[in-house]
DNA sequence: CGTAGAATTGCTACATTATAACCTAAGGTG
DNA sequence: CACCTTAGGTTATAATGTAGCAATTCTACG
């Protein structure tokens, strides 16, 4: 099942929104990066390094993994991209720029991830803390299943 | 900081409940598999495969990679341990034999590993299941941060 | 028993994912 | 320009995980 919606819009958007961001942290938004992440947009699931690296060639970037990962490690410092690592996989964040906690449901079926909304993993954070005593500071939730369009479908 | 418990009485525990549970499911609980299923326990924090190796290979097992592994799966297959992707690592679970999504925190001054209670991440997942619409078949959660006792410390 | 079939392990090689170390190039700043 | 900081190129290697097949052990059944 194709997408339901304009993708060039999100990578637009997503792009966009890096740019703002680089300039108000005074961070450099080069080449590589750049393509990173529009790759991983437009890859529009979660997509590993090792895969970048021919789409990365096919631009003229003659890069060998070290080139990746800094560009993904850098992307990930922002908050522009996140990383799934049951699936040794990157994926672009949907609202970059605003600090939150880190939660995809990802389809077995159609391999797309959606990210869940911080709020609610905020909740269970909050409701963790004051059963166990702990202090959250960080979190990332994976879930797998059927999306809604692959249930539908079946 | 030493555990807060007498650890040996958990391993016992542990490997009673395996014996148990391999039995009402006719799998056989070999000396590999058992072996690694207590190293896993005694270290008694996340372990990574590569740590198990010269673990078996002091009790005499000459085991390569994939028989790690193969136990390892077997382990997970029956819900004796559990897999901490962000670290690649595995942990001993405290309620095996009941089907429960899968959660810990894990302390990153002490290293320990707690298991989250299966109540509250079902309880997450349903409401997920209702606002995204998606069927959820399988989850994990990494937490990370303080754990009490290193609050306390602190 | 004894033997066929299944499950388990041993073993070698290899695939995949990620990083160390060191050097060169480019950008920013006075 | 001279200086410093940051980013990228390059090579090699570390760390994690599997494929594939042979040898062994267990199980079931006649
Ligand atoms: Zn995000
Ligand atoms: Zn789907
Ligand atoms: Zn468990
Ligand atoms: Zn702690």
């Amino acid at each position: 099942m194709p997408h339901t919606h304009d993708h060039g819009h999100c990578i637009d958007t997503a792009m966009a929104a890096a740019r703002r961001l680089c300039e108000e942290r005074g961070a450099r938004l080069t080449p590589v990066r750049r393509r990173v992440l529009e790759l991983v947009w437009a890859n529009h699931k979660p997509t590993g390094a090792y895969e970048l690296l021919p789409q990365l060639a096919q631009d003229g970037f003659n890069s060998a993994p070290p080139t990746v990962y800094r560009a993904l490690d850098f992307l990930l410092e922002l908050g522009l991209i996140h990383r799934i690592s049951s699936l040794n996989a990157f994926i672009g964040c949907d609202h970059p720029g605003s600090a939150h906690p880190t939660g995809f449901f990802i389809c077995h079926k159609c391999g797309e991830a959606t990210e869940l909304p911080p709020d609610e993993l905020s909740a269970l954070a909050e409701r963790l803390e004051a059963l166990l005593g702990v202090r959250v500071e960080g979190e990332t939730h994976e879930l797998t299943g059927l999306c809604s369009n692959c249930r539908k479908a079946a």
